[in-house]
Order: structure tokens, then sequence, then C-alpha cells
DNA sequence: AATGAATGAGAGTTCATTCAT
DNA sequence: TATGAATGAACTCTCATTCAT
């Protein structure tokens, strides 16, 4: 198990984690098997032990590199002093075309990370629940600056921006032809406006 | 293989399917063993195949149990007539309910279907597409009206009820405390009105 | 997993028992393969399973049958009232003769037992060291009585009485010419008498 | 495969010698990894392959280094002119020192040497057997000399102070605080007088 | 003199499935 | 109606070995 930082190592390693992202994403973690993975990048299934200690160990790398980038992209969004609609669609932006950029390792985060141990779990668990608790507090100083309607449950409105991103998500996953732009706008749209006619 | 009606056999099938249900919804088809079906109704693994030909059936007939009044349901709000307002509530209502009562077949359905072979995929692709045309169709009905605004893409909108009636399916599923009821006004109040400051 | 009684599943449950017994002591633990015990016993490698948990949960049944009875029986020797010598030829015509009967079985317990994790090591030390307990004690009654010279070191003289009959025992292992009996009474004799001449 | 006679070579070969006796011993032949011997001078797997051909001649290779000196002393002994107490003794002396100095490689020449192919065992076991020739006609020319009893069975008295010396050596590899100065003695003695009372 | 990378064979284990009873 | 027993295929993982560098 060579751990040197040799870019020839780090090159396979990388496309080792993303043959296992594949197939996760397309058989599940349990429907996957070693030998499918180590197909998808021409080696043997054993010689995929010298990059992964175990088929778990890739399972959790790859959830890992799933939020990895999606999750640090969000604090760039609070940090920048924009009108909510902006960042709204700011964020539905970055969740969709993570969805599109680590699309495998997104999906396999979302649905297999459950059949991890306990402990790793929680690590993930962590980051993933550091991205709710900032579009949250997004929510929340909207509300306070005037921004959106003063009743509004910012938790379940946090939530559900989740909710809908992963679901579209996972139809991008499988339909190339959607546009994640025309797509984010669209959820920001309803999200902000409803769909009821504005008694203008 | 004994298929006879009496009660006392429909009765023990109906305790397979749910035992299965339970088990593919906690570790998934792949992750699932027959002994822990069998074990679920106390049986023996051989057992289970008097009630299932395969295991791949028992998947079969789970996914259709779990849909199967949850899409008959909206056919009964379709007929209704009634303010899109009320009907968005029930679709909700029923949706998130649906969770509730037949959470575990219902799960099983969302996350497990696609690892059927192609001809049962389709089989149940159909019903679930009605519930989505269903659905589409009345938002296309509540534009016509005028209840909704002109500009607002149906079928776009139909996913996204879905997509967050399933993400948020997901979340009743794990967390017992939260209330249907509750979630379904903030569901639909969330789509109709938006997050916006009405500027009345 | 059967645990009923029933003398079908014994029997067949003995002969894997002496199949693994047989194979473990021929190629140690760690070079015995499940298939050669399998194929001992004419069935497939994976049926095994049915039989043990493990191949280690074998290694540990295998170890507490080989010591079984051969522990057992030294509570009777040392039950009866009988001169010393006696009852240390009685004491190593057990042990030899239980090489011949368990031979496989008490190899396995002499020689891998080592490669059980702690805990089942720890169980089967008590019942080993619960023998030379036993048997230090013979030792030292007889130095009480004035059969065995004061000056005797008992703990001394009952682990090498036990070295003594688990050497023996390998070779009679290995040889079927050679007489337990008369073997039993050399090694009586010489413990007692001594090489030397006696000086009458 | 450099043989060079360098000293630093001859260093390194030596070092991996005892790197391969240390794990033999403590892991058996088949449950030895390369690795394991390997990271024990600090190399990597495939670099072992520099010193030894393969596993199995560096299990050759071992044995043949745990019986080198121990067989050759007894030599020494055998051609000094010395009552047969001090040469029993001297026998256990250098017997169990050679389980202090070559712990390792004796136990794994006693235990693990049945895993070699016949060839090399034969080759083994005429040094083995040329150390039992040698302390029997020790024996015999005791008998002769009317320092040992007239009905002693050399082949078997020989045969069982090999095992006691084994026996013990076993123990002193696991109990540092054994003292073989002590132990041999004890042997001997026990062998000479025997445990029974002299009739003085 | 040593390593990184890979391999191929084999290991132990699990599991869906079958079938006589 | 259900079980005990077995199977065979698949699976994850380990390991001795090789070889270009």
């Amino acid at each position: 198990m060579a751990d040197r930082n040799q870019p020839r190592y780090n090159q396979k390693k990388r496309a080792a984690l993303e043959a296992a992202a594949a197939v996760f994403a397309e058989h599940g973690y349990h429907g996957a098997s070693t030998t499918a993975i180590a197909e998808h990048i021409g080696i043997k299934q054993g010689s995929l032990y010298y990059y992964f200690k175990s088929k778990q160990q890739a399972l959790e790398e790859v959830c890992a590199y799933g939020i990895e980038d999606y999750v640090s992209r969000i604090d760039g969004i609070a940090a920048m002093a924009l009108p909510f609609a902006v960042r709204l669609l700011a964020v539905f932006q970055s969740h969709l075309s993570a969805f599109r950029e680590r699309r495998d390792a997104m999906k396999v985060y979302n649905d297999e990370r459950l059949y991890l141990p306990e402990s790793a779990r929680t690590e993930l668990h962590a980051r993933g629940s550091g991205y709710r608790k900032t579009l949250e507090d997004l929510f929340a100083r909207a509300v306070q600056k005037g921004e959106l309607r003063a009743d509004l449950d910012c938790h379940f409105a946090a939530l559900t921006v989740i909710g809908i991103g992963n679901a579209w998500g996972d139809l991008i996953v499988r339909d190339d032809t959607l546009d994640t732009t025309v797509l984010a706008q669209q959820c920001a749209d309803l999200i902000l406006r409803g769909a009821v006619q504005a008694e203008a």
C-alpha cells in the first residue's frame, strides 16, 4: 500500500476512485462487484487492493469524494454579499452541476452511505449537515432582511431545497439532455415565487 | 407453490411480503438475504420459496405493493372538483401518508426498483408515470383556469412535487416524530406561495 | 445451522469433526483447506458451513474434542486408591492410548491451539491445566507418603511427564507399529527408577 | 540473486534468515506471510526475493540453521572422556541453551519441517538422526561400562531424552524466566536417578 | 540493492436455490 | 406447509511471486 505522492500513483488512484463510484452508482454498494470495478480501469480484480484496503473503504472514499467540493462551494456562496434570489440560484446551480461533474460519487453518497459502519457515517454526516446548516442560515438571514416572508420555516425550507436538488440530481444523472442551468433557474423560481399567480 | 385462495395462505403471504419489504428497505435488495426475510416471519430460509418463486419476484411484488394504493388514490383526487390548493394538499397528504402506511414497500419501490429486469421495470414504470401524468394534468388544468400562473412548466412542477414528496418520505421513514399533516401543509404552501414575501 | 439432536445430524457432524481433525493434523491449521476437509467426508466445500460456522470454530471444536476424554480420565485415576507406580503407569497408558484413539484431534490440540484467538484459547487452557494440576497433586501425595523422594520438584516432574507423553504421542501418531502398552511401561519405569543401576 | 560473499550481503542475509525464523516460529509456516518477514527487517515484500528464492527455500534454510550448531555440539560431548552423568548433563545443557540462542529457528525445525517437500526433509532428517544415533551410542557405552543398568532400552532412552529436551525447549521459548542450567540439572537427575526413593 | 505495481491462484465465506421428506 | 441438507456460483480478500525500473 504505497502512500507516496508520486503523480503516477495519484493518477491511477483517482481512476480507481471514479471506477468505484461508477459501479457503485449503477449497481449499488452490495450489487457492485470488485471485479467490475477493476475491469473499469483495466486491471485484475485482486490488484484493486493495491489502491483500496477493502471494498468498504472504497465506499467511504467515494462518498467523501462525492460531497467534497459540493459542500465546500456553499461557503463561497454564503460569503458573498448578494440578494437571496441570486444566492438561491447559485445554490441550485452548484448542487445540480455537482451532479454533472461528480454524478456517480454524489449519487453514491446519497444512496449508499447508509451501508457504511457508524463510525465512517458520522464523519461524513458532519460535513453534510454543515451544508444544511449554512443553507438554513442563508434562509434565516433573508427572512431577517425582509427578503423572505416572516413565517417561513427555515429548517423545513432548507431540507426541501436539498431534497429537490437531490431529486433532480437523480434525474440528471440518468438523462444527459437535461440542462442544469435552466433547471436551477426553474427550481429557484418555484421556491421563490411559488406556483400561484401573483396578484400584483 | 400452491396459490390457493384460502385465507390462511393469503395472510401468511402478506406477512412474507411485508417481511421482504422491511428487509429490502433496511439493507437494499442486494444486501438483503433470504435468511433474514425468513427469520422475520419465523420460518426457515427454504420455506420462503413456498411464497415467492425467487428473490427477484419478491422484489417485484414488494414494488407493486408499494405504489398500489398510493397511485390509485390520485385518481380520486383528480376526479373530485376542488380548488387546486386543496388538491395539491391532498396530493402531498396522500404521498406522505403512503410513506407512513407502507413505508418499507414505498422506499423499496423508490430505491430498489432499478435492480429489476427491464420487463418488470417497465410494467411498474407505466403505473408510476400514470401518476406523474395525472399530476401534471392537474397542474395544467389549474393553469388554464387561471389558478396558477400561465408561464408555469407543468412537467417540471409535477416532477418537483414528486421529488419533494419522496425526499420527505425518506426522512419520515427514519423519523417517527415528523407529522405528515403539518409537513403536507408546509409543502403545499411552499409550492403555491413560494418563499418570497407577497407584495400585497 | 440445525441444532437438533437428531441422530442423523449428529452422526454427520461427528464425521465432519474427525475430517477436520485429520486435515488439521496433517497440514496444520493454516495449511489446511476447507476444500480438503469437505472432500474427506464427500461433500462440497460450501456445505461444510452447514456444520461449522467458520474454519476457526472447527479448530476450536477439534481441540475441545481432542482433550475431552483424555482430561476426564485422569480424574478416575486420581480417585482410585492405588500405589503411585500403578497410577503413573495408568497415566502414561491413558495419555498414549488417547493418542491412538483421537490421535489427530490430540495432535491438533497440542500443535495448533495457539492459533486460536485468546478467548477460545483460555477456555481450553483451563481444562488442560486442570490435568497438570491433578498430576502434580498425584506426585505431591506420593512424596508425602514416602513413595517418592522428598526432594522431588513435583511441578517439574508433572510437566516432564506430560512432555514425554506428548513427545511419544507424536511418534505414535506417525508410527503404527509402536505398542502403547509397552511404551507406557517403559516411560513409567524410567521416571520411577531412573536409568542408573540400583545399588541394591 | 547475487550470492556475493561481501560482508554487507552476508549480514543482511543473516538478518533475513532470523526474521523468517521469528515469523515462522510465531505464525507457523503457512500462517506466515512474506510481508511480515519483510517488515521485520524494514524492507518491502518484493525485496525479500533478493535473499530467498522462495518462501519454501526460506523454510529450508531456517531449519538447517536451527539444528546446525545444536547437532554439531553433541560430537564434542561424545568425543570427551567423561562419566555418563556429566555427559547427560551436557547434552541437556546443550539442547536447552540451543533453544535460548536460536529459539525461533529450533522451534521452526521441530514444528514446521514436515511442511517441506520430501527431498529437503530427508536431507535434514539425516542430520537429526545422526544426533539421535550419537546419543543412543552414549547410552549404550554407559550400559557397557556398567554406569547404567543393563536392561535399559537405549533407543527408547535416547528418544525420550530428546523428547524431554524439546518439550522443555518449547516452554523455554515462551517463558524467559526459566533457567536452563537448573532445568538441565533437573532433567539429567530425573533420568539418572528416577523419582523413586533410593533404598540405600 | 530495492521498490512499486501488478498478477493469478487460491482461500474462506455467503447465498439463492433445489428437493426429498 | 415447511424443513434439513446440500449445492454451485459468486464474492471479497490474501498472498507468493514476478519484473521493469
